[in-house]
DNA sequence: TGCTTATATGTTACCGGTAACATTATTTAG
DNA sequence: CTAAATAATGTTACCGGTAACATATAAGCA
């Protein structure tokens, strides 16, 4: 392994000037910079982070830590990581983790990140968030709202987005509508419910009991519950079911087509993610964009910008949905 | 920040028999670890990595390149993360990059990983993988067949998973057939040609010229090529379309329903992958599955096992695909 | 020209661990 | 019961950088 001191041998200077050539913000002559660099590239040398981070207590390292690896929001992961690639500076690493997979916050999470975005989807993320307030280490809460006011906090407006589909609904002469929710334990599950609520009763929406189903936010209980609400007597079956992700929506659709049942003519569908698939779908899926990459991106921005210099006041920002109206509502 | 001197000043002993309490391999009296281990809880130590890896030279960090963040394996990039998580041991960070975003191999790559997993879909590739042989990185190569015979390596058998399904559109009655096959610089794309050339001659199908076609592996090509191939005249236009992956044959199954045409009675399609969203469109994809989360996952578990003890036989495995008959193939 | 200030570079201690080697305590065996 | 073997722990140099401080060189100005 060739170190800085090799170089500053060759280039007939110190191991510090060396070190300074390395590091954009001391303050060296540019010509000597050039000559190091040259040099450095010619012998293959390159600083050792292990060294540098033991005396700087940088790691140049960030953690993205999910929920879960696994979960309604698997298909933006790719967006989620190359939109954080985007406002990463390129001298750090991005390390990606599931909270619930931590065996050993000490082994796994201490002295190991310079900071870190929590993509978080429950309260049951809580403790590990804590963790990482009481190690000090920077952190940006993104998709979740955090009443703590000493958390950088990103969110979306989920309330908002269902309302507006409901409105949207509405409009269409939409009378009873059905209702496919997430598990009790996720945040959204309930700002999304309280959307649907307040959209029903400012529509004049009946809101109809044995169509509101308790899913997992994955295909295959979207079609098991919508398979559920066909059976209905159709005098009483909605006309049209949100889902609370585009994945049961998905998996709605499934049942619909099994059962012959024409979308939309014959139900109305609508979701919530704008994933990538929704577009493709057939029909293309009306639903209510979530931006999650958006969330990543600032939340990154905010992190380097916490770690270079640490603020004093708290971020607390939320970001607009917007329905996407396609092909799976129908007017009535 | 506490450090070894303390906890073993508490504990009455020497460093290095803190740092041998926390060394797994090392001997040590049982009784003196577990008491080290409770004081180090106690008092919140956790080792430096950054020292330890001064003198081990280890980072403790493996390393997911992909040939690109995104790509049309990027509803699997869940998959293959949450697959290697299982097989890592859990002190080590996983980070995700793109090869295509590379700006400096010194700076991004060298002296940062113990080790990297290479998944790689394009010749492209091969500037970084031979960078990382010539620093001496583990590495392993998944996804593409590379012929370098002291590269670990293991891939798909791409071409017979087509093969397999030329000969079962075959046995279902089809006559021509068509193809919207993927960029030219992916080796994806070559074998899946060959297949489908073979599967052809084999069969004694037509490959109708006018309808093979060059796409890049994203849904909005497979549904444009698709527009095209439906304005041919129906005496020659193909009675199924194979497309060289599902995102493609989601796009195509798009241009059908726009069109209004019935799938698969008027038109049968193919995929490749079997991704999360085939077994969900309406009808059901019939594709052929893809082995990357099982390449991923042994891909890993080699590399920790080089990275542990360095080999001398080459790893060189081709793993099965398999064809999924769903609903999108007519018996004619 | 000489003195002050700014710029560029050098010297040295130290960051927090680990490994080699040395030493002491404990077993084992004759 | 003692010598030899084994287990457990200690001492110390060092890994490759950086920061504080010291010094040398160049530039600015009366």
């Amino acid at each position: 392994m060739v170190t800085i001191r090799e170089v500053a041998k060759i280039a007939g200077v110190s191991m510090t000037t060396v070190s300074r050539a390395f590091n954009p913000k001391a303050v060296i002559k540019e010509e000597t910079r050039q000559r190091i660099f040259k040099i450095a590239d010619d012998i293959g040398y390159a600083p050792n982070i292990s060294a540098r981070g033991l005396v700087t207590n940088k790691k140049f390292v960030i953690g993205v830590f999910l929920s879960s690896i696994h979960t309604d929001m698997s298909t933006y992961l790719s967006d989620i990581i190359s939109n954080i690639h985007d406002s990463l500076p390129e001298n750090y690493l991005l390390s990606v983790e599931g909270i619930d997979r931590i065996q050993s916050f000490d082994q796994k999470v201490k002295n190991r990140f310079d900071g870190i975005l929590v993509v978080s989807q429950s309260a049951a993320d809580n403790q590990f968030i804590y963790k990482l307030k009481n190690n000090n280490i920077p952190m940006v809460v993104v998709l979740r709202a955090m009443d703590n006011p000493e958390i950088d906090n990103i969110y979306a407006d989920d309330e908002k987005g269902i309302l507006d589909a409901i409105n949207y609904i509405a409009r269409q002469g939409h009378k009873r509508i059905g209702f496919i929710e997430g598990p009790p334990s996720y945040e959204n599950t309930i700002k999304r419910r309280r959307g649907v609520e307040l959209g029903c009763v400012a529509n004049h929406l009946k809101l109809v009991d044995d169509a509101i189903k308790i899913g997992d936010f994955g295909p295959i209980t979207g079609k098991n519950l919508m398979e559920e609400i066909l059976e209905l007597p159709k005098e009483i079956r909605p006309t049209c079911v949100v889902c609370a992700n585009d994945d049961m929506a998905i998996g709605a659709f499934r049942a619909c087509y099994e059962k012959g049942i024409k979308i939309p003519e014959e139900m109305s569908i609508t979701g919530f993610d704008d994933n990538s698939y929704s577009k493709l779908s057939t029909p293309a899926l009306t639903t209510i964009s979530n931006p999650i990459p958006e969330m990543a991106s600032l939340g990154i921005k905010r992190l380097i910008s916490t770690i270079e210099s640490p603020k004093k006041v708290r971020l607390f920002q939320s970001l607009p949905t917007k329905l996407i109206i396609r092909e799976s509502v129908a007017k009535i």
